[in-house]
DNA sequence: GTAATCAGGACTC
DNA sequence: CAGGAGTCCTGATTAC
Protein backbone atom coordinates (compact mmCIF):
# COMPACT_ATOMS: atom_id res chain seq x y z
CA UNK A 1 0.00 0.00 0.00
CA UNK A 2 0.98 3.63 -0.63
CA UNK A 3 0.77 6.21 2.72
CA UNK A 4 0.54 8.93 0.17
CA UNK A 5 -2.09 11.41 0.25
CA UNK A 6 -4.18 12.09 -2.35
CA UNK A 7 -7.07 14.68 -1.63
CA UNK A 8 -9.60 16.71 -3.58
CA UNK A 9 -10.75 20.23 -3.16
CA UNK A 10 -13.80 20.56 -4.88
CA UNK A 11 -15.40 23.97 -5.95
CA UNK A 12 -18.51 25.33 -7.60
CA UNK A 13 -17.92 27.08 -10.52
CA UNK A 14 -19.65 30.91 -9.85
CA UNK A 15 -21.93 29.16 -7.91
CA UNK A 16 -24.54 31.27 -6.80
CA UNK A 17 -24.94 33.03 -10.16
CA UNK A 18 -24.82 29.34 -11.99
CA UNK A 19 -27.76 28.60 -9.61
CA UNK A 20 -29.84 31.39 -10.56
CA UNK A 21 -29.09 30.23 -14.31
CA UNK A 22 -30.12 27.04 -14.15
CA UNK A 23 -33.36 28.42 -12.50
CA UNK A 24 -33.91 30.55 -15.17
CA UNK A 25 -32.60 29.05 -18.96
CA UNK A 26 -33.25 33.08 -20.85
CA UNK A 27 -30.27 33.78 -18.53
CA UNK A 28 -27.89 31.35 -20.03
CA UNK A 29 -24.65 33.15 -21.34
CA UNK A 30 -26.16 36.82 -20.16
CA UNK A 31 -23.44 38.38 -18.21
CA UNK A 32 -25.66 37.84 -14.63
CA UNK A 33 -24.37 39.05 -11.36
CA UNK A 34 -26.27 38.09 -7.68
CA UNK A 35 -26.03 41.20 -6.10
CA UNK A 36 -26.62 41.87 -1.65
CA UNK A 37 -26.62 45.01 -0.26
CA UNK A 38 -29.69 47.51 0.82
CA UNK A 39 -31.43 47.53 -2.35
CA UNK A 40 -29.44 46.10 -5.37
CA UNK A 41 -32.10 47.41 -7.74
CA UNK A 42 -30.86 50.93 -7.23
CA UNK A 43 -27.37 49.46 -7.27
CA UNK A 44 -26.79 49.62 -3.66
CA UNK A 45 -24.47 47.16 -2.79
CA UNK A 46 -21.91 45.06 -4.54
CA UNK A 47 -21.20 42.07 -6.29
CA UNK A 48 -21.48 38.76 -4.86
CA UNK A 49 -20.81 36.31 -7.34
CA UNK A 50 -20.55 37.37 -11.24
CA UNK A 51 -21.01 34.30 -14.30
CA UNK A 52 -18.55 34.03 -16.03
CA UNK A 53 -19.78 35.89 -19.48
CA UNK A 54 -20.18 38.51 -16.69
CA UNK A 55 -16.19 38.56 -16.06
CA UNK A 56 -15.39 38.88 -19.10
CA UNK A 57 -16.37 42.81 -18.92
CA UNK A 58 -14.19 43.27 -15.77
CA UNK A 59 -17.01 42.41 -13.35
CA UNK A 60 -15.89 40.36 -10.07
CA UNK A 61 -16.82 39.54 -6.82
CA UNK A 62 -16.66 42.55 -4.53
CA UNK A 63 -17.03 45.68 -6.58
CA UNK A 64 -19.94 48.10 -6.26
CA UNK A 65 -23.17 46.86 -8.44
CA UNK A 66 -22.89 50.48 -9.84
CA UNK A 67 -19.29 50.08 -11.28
CA UNK A 68 -21.03 46.66 -12.57
CA UNK A 69 -23.67 48.52 -14.58
CA UNK A 70 -21.23 50.58 -15.63
CA UNK A 71 -18.55 47.99 -16.89
CA UNK A 72 -21.89 46.58 -18.94
CA UNK A 73 -25.09 48.06 -19.01
CA UNK A 74 -26.47 44.44 -19.98
CA UNK A 75 -26.21 43.22 -16.78
CA UNK A 76 -29.07 41.04 -15.53
CA UNK A 77 -29.04 41.48 -11.33
CA UNK A 78 -30.32 38.97 -8.93
CA UNK A 79 -30.86 39.18 -5.48
CA UNK A 80 -29.26 36.64 -3.55
CA UNK A 81 -31.15 33.88 -1.94
CA UNK A 82 -29.14 32.39 0.60
CA UNK A 83 -31.12 30.20 1.80
CA UNK A 84 -31.88 28.36 -1.37
CA UNK A 85 -28.23 28.22 -2.44
CA UNK A 86 -27.88 26.23 0.80
CA UNK A 87 -30.35 23.60 -0.26
CA UNK A 88 -28.52 23.20 -3.27
CA UNK A 89 -24.97 23.56 -1.37
CA UNK A 90 -26.05 20.54 1.15
CA UNK A 91 -27.36 18.60 -2.04
CA UNK A 92 -23.78 18.48 -3.74
CA UNK A 93 -22.21 18.36 -0.20
CA UNK A 94 -23.84 15.07 0.21
CA UNK A 95 -22.91 13.76 -3.64
CA UNK A 96 -19.11 14.18 -2.37
CA UNK A 97 -19.10 12.89 1.30
CA UNK A 98 -19.93 9.48 -0.11
CA UNK A 99 -16.97 10.01 -2.76
CA UNK A 100 -14.30 10.62 0.11
CA UNK A 101 -13.04 8.49 3.09
CA UNK A 102 -12.53 11.72 4.74
CA UNK A 103 -14.73 14.98 4.02
CA UNK A 104 -14.35 18.84 4.82
CA UNK A 105 -16.62 21.17 3.83
CA UNK A 106 -14.81 24.76 3.76
CA UNK A 107 -17.87 26.89 2.84
CA UNK A 108 -21.10 26.59 0.83
CA UNK A 109 -19.45 26.00 -2.56
CA UNK A 110 -15.87 24.40 -1.70
CA UNK A 111 -14.86 21.37 0.21
CA UNK A 112 -11.82 18.85 0.88
CA UNK A 113 -11.92 15.04 -0.08
CA UNK A 114 -9.69 12.67 1.01
CA UNK A 115 -9.41 9.91 -1.20
CA UNK A 116 -6.68 8.35 -0.79
CA UNK A 117 -7.69 4.96 0.20
CA UNK A 118 -9.45 4.98 -3.32
CA UNK A 119 -6.81 5.56 -5.58
CA UNK A 120 -3.59 3.59 -6.90
CA UNK A 121 -2.88 5.27 -10.00
CA UNK A 122 -3.28 8.34 -12.28
CA UNK A 123 -5.94 6.71 -14.36
CA UNK A 124 -7.97 6.33 -10.90
CA UNK A 125 -7.89 9.88 -9.87
CA UNK A 126 -9.40 10.75 -13.61
CA UNK A 127 -11.83 8.51 -12.96
CA UNK A 128 -13.03 9.23 -9.68
CA UNK A 129 -13.04 13.28 -10.81
CA UNK A 130 -15.17 12.17 -13.79
CA UNK A 131 -17.34 10.30 -11.73
CA UNK A 132 -18.17 13.71 -8.96
CA UNK A 133 -18.41 16.11 -12.30
CA UNK A 134 -20.94 13.80 -13.71
CA UNK A 135 -23.24 13.05 -10.75
CA UNK A 136 -23.03 16.83 -9.76
CA UNK A 137 -23.96 17.86 -13.15
CA UNK A 138 -26.53 15.60 -13.50
CA UNK A 139 -28.15 16.12 -10.62
CA UNK A 140 -28.13 19.67 -9.71
CA UNK A 141 -27.21 20.82 -13.49
CA UNK A 142 -23.82 22.85 -11.87
CA UNK A 143 -20.34 22.44 -13.08
CA UNK A 144 -17.58 22.38 -10.49
CA UNK A 145 -13.73 22.74 -10.79
CA UNK A 146 -11.40 20.16 -8.78
CA UNK A 147 -8.02 20.22 -7.74
CA UNK A 148 -5.63 17.40 -7.06
CA UNK A 149 -2.62 17.44 -4.73
CA UNK A 150 -0.96 15.62 -2.03
CA UNK A 151 -2.22 18.30 0.40
CA UNK A 152 -4.68 20.36 0.99
CA UNK A 153 -2.97 23.51 -0.39
CA UNK A 154 -1.84 22.39 -3.17
CA UNK A 155 -5.20 20.89 -4.32
CA UNK A 156 -6.92 23.88 -3.58
CA UNK A 157 -4.15 26.47 -5.37
CA UNK A 158 -5.15 23.86 -8.03
CA UNK A 159 -8.68 23.72 -8.49
CA UNK A 160 -8.50 27.33 -9.19
CA UNK A 161 -5.68 27.16 -11.47
CA UNK A 162 -8.45 26.12 -14.83
CA UNK A 163 -11.75 27.33 -14.53
CA UNK A 164 -14.93 26.30 -15.10
CA UNK A 165 -15.37 23.26 -14.90
CA UNK A 166 -11.26 22.29 -15.27
CA UNK A 167 -9.30 19.34 -13.55
CA UNK A 168 -5.79 19.92 -12.18
CA UNK A 169 -3.80 16.87 -10.97
CA UNK A 170 -0.66 17.87 -9.00
CA UNK A 171 1.61 15.16 -8.62
CA UNK A 172 4.39 15.38 -6.09
CA UNK A 173 7.08 15.52 -8.82
CA UNK A 174 5.16 18.50 -10.05
CA UNK A 175 4.73 21.01 -7.00
CA UNK A 176 7.99 23.32 -7.75
CA UNK A 177 6.86 23.68 -11.51
CA UNK A 178 3.28 23.79 -10.72
CA UNK A 179 4.11 27.03 -7.82
CA UNK A 180 7.01 28.47 -8.71
CA UNK A 181 5.91 30.57 -10.90
CA UNK A 182 2.44 31.60 -9.26
CA UNK A 183 2.12 35.36 -7.78
CA UNK A 184 2.11 34.99 -3.52
CA UNK A 185 -1.57 36.38 -3.70
CA UNK A 186 -2.80 32.14 -4.94
CA UNK A 187 -1.65 31.28 -1.74
CA UNK A 188 -4.59 31.21 0.99
CA UNK A 189 -3.47 33.73 3.45
CA UNK A 190 -1.73 36.41 1.39
CA UNK A 191 -4.70 38.71 1.21
CA UNK A 192 -4.04 42.55 0.15
CA UNK A 193 -1.91 43.68 2.91
CA UNK A 194 0.04 40.72 3.02
CA UNK A 195 1.10 41.10 -0.63
CA UNK A 196 1.67 44.32 -0.44
CA UNK A 197 4.54 43.95 1.99
CA UNK A 198 6.06 41.03 0.33
CA UNK A 199 5.49 43.29 -3.01
CA UNK A 200 8.10 46.00 -0.91
CA UNK A 201 10.97 43.28 -0.62
CA UNK A 202 10.67 42.27 -4.25
CA UNK A 203 8.56 39.17 -3.40
CA UNK A 204 6.15 38.50 -6.13
CA UNK A 205 6.42 34.74 -7.27
CA UNK A 206 5.70 31.77 -4.83
CA UNK A 207 9.57 30.80 -5.78
CA UNK A 208 10.77 34.24 -4.51
CA UNK A 209 8.95 33.54 -1.47
CA UNK A 210 10.96 30.35 -0.74
CA UNK A 211 14.48 31.75 -0.80
CA UNK A 212 13.43 33.52 2.70
CA UNK A 213 13.84 30.84 5.64
CA UNK A 214 10.28 30.18 7.40
CA UNK A 215 11.76 32.28 10.53
CA UNK A 216 12.41 35.28 8.20
CA UNK A 217 8.58 34.79 7.35
CA UNK A 218 7.46 34.47 10.69
CA UNK A 219 8.95 37.52 11.76
CA UNK A 220 7.86 38.81 9.08
CA UNK A 221 3.79 37.79 9.29
CA UNK A 222 4.05 36.64 12.23
CA UNK A 223 2.03 33.05 12.59
CA UNK A 224 0.90 33.59 9.70
CA UNK A 225 3.84 33.39 7.60
CA UNK A 226 5.01 29.72 8.87
CA UNK A 227 1.77 28.57 7.46
CA UNK A 228 2.72 30.34 4.41
CA UNK A 229 6.24 28.78 4.26
CA UNK A 230 4.22 25.47 4.76
CA UNK A 231 2.23 25.87 1.84
CA UNK A 232 5.01 27.82 -0.38
CA UNK A 233 7.29 25.06 -0.05
CA UNK A 234 4.72 22.40 -0.70
CA UNK A 235 4.69 20.72 2.77
CA UNK A 236 1.18 21.83 4.38
CA UNK A 237 0.27 18.77 5.97
CA UNK A 238 -3.00 19.47 7.47
CA UNK A 239 -5.46 16.94 7.67
CA UNK A 240 -8.87 16.41 5.99
CA UNK A 241 -11.09 16.93 9.18
CA UNK A 242 -15.21 17.20 9.83
CA UNK A 243 -16.34 21.20 10.51
CA UNK A 244 -16.40 22.24 14.30
CA UNK A 245 -19.58 23.24 15.26
CA UNK A 246 -20.04 26.78 14.74
CA UNK A 247 -18.20 29.66 16.87
CA UNK A 248 -20.20 32.81 16.65
CA UNK A 249 -23.49 33.76 14.82
CA UNK A 250 -24.42 37.27 13.99
CA UNK A 251 -26.09 39.70 11.18
CA UNK A 252 -25.18 43.02 9.60
CA UNK A 253 -27.03 45.34 7.57
CA UNK A 254 -25.92 48.23 5.92
CA UNK A 255 -28.52 51.56 5.58
CA UNK A 256 -29.37 52.55 1.92
CA UNK A 257 -27.48 56.01 2.87
CA UNK A 258 -25.62 56.52 6.12
CA UNK A 259 -27.90 57.59 8.94
CA UNK A 260 -27.31 59.08 12.43
CA UNK A 261 -31.23 58.56 13.44
CA UNK A 262 -31.32 56.58 16.72
CA UNK A 263 -34.37 55.40 16.49
CA UNK A 264 -34.27 53.90 13.26
CA UNK A 265 -30.49 52.10 14.51
CA UNK A 266 -31.96 51.13 17.59
CA UNK A 267 -34.66 49.65 15.33
CA UNK A 268 -32.43 47.71 13.15
CA UNK A 269 -30.46 46.62 16.35
CA UNK A 270 -33.38 44.68 17.70
CA UNK A 271 -34.31 43.22 14.30
CA UNK A 272 -30.92 41.62 14.44
CA UNK A 273 -31.20 40.63 17.38
CA UNK A 274 -34.40 39.14 17.07
CA UNK A 275 -33.11 36.70 13.93
CA UNK A 276 -30.29 35.88 16.10
CA UNK A 277 -32.46 34.56 18.86
CA UNK A 278 -34.62 32.76 16.50
CA UNK A 279 -31.37 30.89 14.92
CA UNK A 280 -29.72 30.40 18.08
CA UNK A 281 -32.67 29.04 19.42
CA UNK A 282 -33.31 26.95 16.50
CA UNK A 283 -29.63 25.25 16.82
CA UNK A 284 -30.13 25.12 20.38
CA UNK A 285 -27.19 27.08 20.87
CA UNK A 286 -26.66 29.33 23.97
CA UNK A 287 -24.07 32.12 24.02
CA UNK A 288 -22.16 34.45 26.35
CA UNK A 289 -20.97 36.85 24.80
CA UNK A 290 -22.32 39.82 23.03
CA UNK A 291 -20.54 42.29 20.33
CA UNK A 292 -22.09 45.04 18.33
CA UNK A 293 -20.10 45.80 15.21
CA UNK A 294 -20.66 49.64 13.28
CA UNK A 295 -19.32 50.99 10.42
CA UNK A 296 -19.59 54.52 10.10
CA UNK A 297 -19.70 56.26 6.73
CA UNK A 298 -16.37 56.98 6.09
CA UNK A 299 -15.50 53.01 6.10
CA UNK A 300 -14.14 52.98 9.93
CA UNK A 301 -15.19 50.13 12.08
CA UNK A 302 -15.89 50.21 16.03
CA UNK A 303 -16.57 46.82 18.24
CA UNK A 304 -17.77 46.57 21.17
CA UNK A 305 -18.47 43.82 23.21
CA UNK A 306 -19.04 42.16 26.67
CA UNK A 307 -19.32 38.43 28.32
CA UNK A 308 -21.62 37.63 30.44
CA UNK A 309 -20.81 34.89 33.62
CA UNK A 310 -23.71 32.17 32.25
CA UNK A 311 -24.63 30.91 28.89
CA UNK A 312 -27.67 31.95 27.67
CA UNK A 313 -30.39 32.12 24.95
CA UNK A 314 -32.64 35.01 25.91
CA UNK A 315 -33.78 38.01 23.84
CA UNK A 316 -33.86 40.62 26.63
CA UNK A 317 -30.41 39.81 27.66
CA UNK A 318 -28.67 40.04 24.53
CA UNK A 319 -30.94 43.70 23.66
CA UNK A 320 -30.34 45.05 26.56
CA UNK A 321 -26.70 44.53 26.53
CA UNK A 322 -26.21 45.06 22.68
CA UNK A 323 -28.25 48.31 23.14
CA UNK A 324 -26.10 49.41 26.20
CA UNK A 325 -22.97 48.73 24.13
CA UNK A 326 -24.50 51.05 21.28
CA UNK A 327 -25.42 53.54 23.98
CA UNK A 328 -21.62 53.72 25.48
CA UNK A 329 -20.05 54.24 21.79
CA UNK A 330 -22.74 56.87 20.53
CA UNK A 331 -22.61 59.13 23.38
CA UNK A 332 -19.70 60.65 22.26
CA UNK A 333 -20.25 60.52 18.48
CA UNK A 334 -20.94 62.26 15.84
CA UNK A 335 -20.59 60.15 12.69
CA UNK A 336 -22.56 58.76 10.54
CA UNK A 337 -23.68 55.16 10.53
CA UNK A 338 -23.64 53.05 7.39
CA UNK A 339 -23.87 49.43 8.60
CA UNK A 340 -24.75 47.83 11.76
CA UNK A 341 -24.01 44.40 13.18
CA UNK A 342 -25.18 42.44 16.27
CA UNK A 343 -23.17 39.14 16.89
CA UNK A 344 -23.48 36.47 19.50
CA UNK A 345 -19.76 33.72 20.49
CA UNK A 346 -18.61 31.84 23.22
CA UNK A 347 -21.40 29.39 22.24
CA UNK A 348 -22.75 26.02 23.35
CA UNK A 349 -25.15 23.40 23.29
CA UNK A 350 -28.04 23.60 25.11
CA UNK A 351 -30.45 21.42 27.03
CA UNK A 352 -30.07 17.37 27.00
CA UNK A 353 -26.70 16.56 25.23
CA UNK A 354 -24.86 18.59 27.58
CA UNK A 355 -25.87 17.33 30.42
CA UNK A 356 -25.49 13.55 29.64
CA UNK A 357 -21.98 14.48 27.60
CA UNK A 358 -20.76 16.27 31.09
CA UNK A 359 -21.68 13.18 32.93
CA UNK A 360 -19.58 10.89 30.86
CA UNK A 361 -16.51 12.83 31.77
CA UNK A 362 -17.09 13.28 35.53
C1' DG B 1 3.08 35.10 35.48
C1' DT B 2 -0.51 33.28 33.03
C1' DA B 3 -5.37 33.23 31.77
C1' DA B 4 -9.35 35.50 30.22
C1' DT B 5 -11.36 39.47 27.92
C1' DC B 6 -11.67 43.11 24.73
C1' DA B 7 -10.73 45.74 20.40
C1' DG B 8 -9.09 45.72 15.99
C1' DG B 9 -7.21 43.71 11.67
C1' DA B 10 -6.61 40.50 7.91
C1' DC B 11 -8.55 37.16 5.32
C1' DT B 12 -11.95 33.95 2.85
C1' DC B 13 -15.90 32.94 0.02
C1' DC C 1 -18.33 53.01 -4.36
C1' DA C 2 -17.71 50.15 -0.85
C1' DG C 3 -22.36 43.14 1.45
C1' DG C 4 -22.70 39.60 4.68
C1' DA C 5 -21.03 35.70 7.56
C1' DG C 6 -17.45 33.66 9.81
C1' DT C 7 -12.54 32.45 11.53
C1' DC C 8 -8.13 33.30 13.31
C1' DC C 9 -4.55 36.23 15.18
C1' DT C 10 -2.38 39.99 17.86
C1' DG C 11 -1.67 43.31 21.30
C1' DA C 12 -3.32 45.58 25.34
C1' DT C 13 -5.61 45.38 29.57
C1' DT C 14 -7.68 43.09 33.44
C1' DA C 15 -8.38 39.06 36.54
C1' DC C 16 -6.66 35.44 39.28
Amino acid sequence: MNSKRVIFHVDMDAFYASVEIRENSDLENKPVVVGVGPNVEKFKGVVSTASYKAREYGIKAGIPLIQAYNKCKDIVIMPARISYYKEVSNNIMEILKKYSDKFQQISIDEAYLDVSKRIEDYDSIENLVNKIKEEILNNEGLTCSIGVGPNKSIAKIASGFKKPSGVTIINSDKIRKFLDPLPVKTIPGVGKKTKKLLAKRGIEKIKDLIKLSKSDLISLLGKAGGKIYDIAIGRESSEVKPRGPRKSLGFIRSFESSTDDIKKIKEKIKELSKSIIKKIQADDFQFRTMSIIIRFDDFSVITRSNSLTHHTNDYKVLIKNVIDLFDKVYDNEKRKIKRIGVRVSNLTKSSLKQEILSKYFE
